[in-house]
DNA sequence: GTTGTTGCAAATGATTTGCAGCTGT
DNA sequence: ACAGCTGCAAATCATTTGCAACAAC
């Protein structure tokens, strides 16, 4: 019923195939996810929605700010929530598991070496690429 | 004449193509080049070059290490001489202009957070988005 | 009943690949 | 000569857009 609203409020229609795309989100144990992942998610669940209207979507919601998107080196876009709280991400290059941290003296620096070139930063994120070492690291 | 012998140590035969992308990123005042970009200058010089063929020899000096390439948000990839000093990167998201920088604390930083995670790092380097408040800023 | 939305197909932009001919060594 | 290159055209991948049919308010 949030959901909803949410999409009320961002000035757009509560169509079945955003409350599908909003729910994934809320719902997917994975907070990080592509249009592809979501377009075969769905269709996987018998609906009948096109690749297409996912990636406009997810456009329209990154606009509401429903979700915010990143470019990670992967070639794909992905997006994630928007719960408000700030946080980085640390990426790895073969299989794209992505974690999320913090650290304030980091925020602090980046700030600084923004300032120092004449840079305003829209938002303050900030990616880590590495090789992770968990087990399977594949996807 | 460096150049040369750069190219046959990294086992590749120095041909006209070659030899020109990499005086291309030696002479350039821009450090950051796409694909694009360089067929372009090419192209003006009177050159007779395939894109094909820039993209492959970008990807062949990626390889020998002697390019790194960055996927920064502009959809393009760009690419700069890798002379070895490491450094991160503060990108403007309307222009494209692309500044350089180094913080020792960051790095630490980084590398504390990329080993909670189990992650092993590949290369250093992050990047910052922002606007930059330079005049011009369009391109 | 409008106006906004959707699915599909075709268009786009960046990059890759197949291939016949050309070029360093 | 021979393997390695090259340009060109066609192919691929992620994403966007045009458009007629369709669904919210």
């Amino acid at each position: 019923m949030q959901d909803q609203k949410d999409l009320k409020n961002a000035g757009l229609k509560a169509t079945l195939p955003r409350l599908k795309v909003l729910s994934l989100f809320e719902n997917s144990k994975e907070r990080h996810l592509s249009a592809e992942d979501i377009y075969k998610v769905m269709l996987n669940s018998g609906e009948d929605v096109g690749l297409a209207t996912v990636y406009r979507v997810l456009t329209q919601f990154e606009q509401a700010g429903l979700l915010v998107r990143h470019h990670f080196e992967s070639g794909k876009a992905v997006f994630e929530l928007n719960q408000g709280g700030h946080h980085d991400h640390i990426v790895c290059m073969k299989c794209g598991r992505v974690e999320e941290f913090y650290d304030a003296e980091i925020e602090k620096r980046q700030e600084a070496a923004a300032a120092k070139f004449g840079f305003k930063m829209q938002d303050h994120s900030l990616t880590i690429y590495g090789i992770c070492e968990k087990q399977p690291c594949d996807k």
